[in-house]
DNA sequence: TGATACTAGGGTAATTCGGGTA
DNA sequence: AGTGTCCGAATTACCCTAGTAT
């Protein structure tokens, strides 16, 4: 019963930037640097994992 | 519309624009330009082939 | 037959892309 | 090395009303 009209495992740019802090330019540079795999919409347009993003968050927070 | 418990071949825009993390809009312009190739029911909706939504997704994570 | 959710279509904002720069 | 910003072009998101799907 309604598996997910709100919910997403995809993160458009400008919610992963919300999520760091930065701008969604720098979240650009981390995925053509390796540090994100996303995937791509037909137009070009980058969708994050929300699992990859979550954890790298999760990481970055141990390690302070 | 039950599109978590009850399989089908065909997609509706709103499902193909869930796995994509776009607008159904934006299904319907990839349809227009060609990107897509729908069927049609008889009142004019699109229906989409899973398959091809399937293979396009894959295609979309690999590097290149 | 009615009720509700979705889609088509067209228009107009808002994001994102890529490159270059500070 | 890593970010933020400016630019133009392209893509996507949101607005509406009428018609379709279930």
């Amino acid at each position: 019963m309604d598996s997910g009209t709100t919910y997403s495992a995809l993160l458009t740019p400008a919610e992963v930037a919300r999520l760091f802090r930065v701008d969604p330019k720098t979240v650009t540079r981390w995925a053509m640097s390796g540090k994100l795999s996303p995937l791509r919409t037909l137009g070009g347009h980058r969708r994050y994992r929300r699992e990859e993003v979550e954890r790298l968050l999760a990481e970055s927070s141990e390690q302070h």
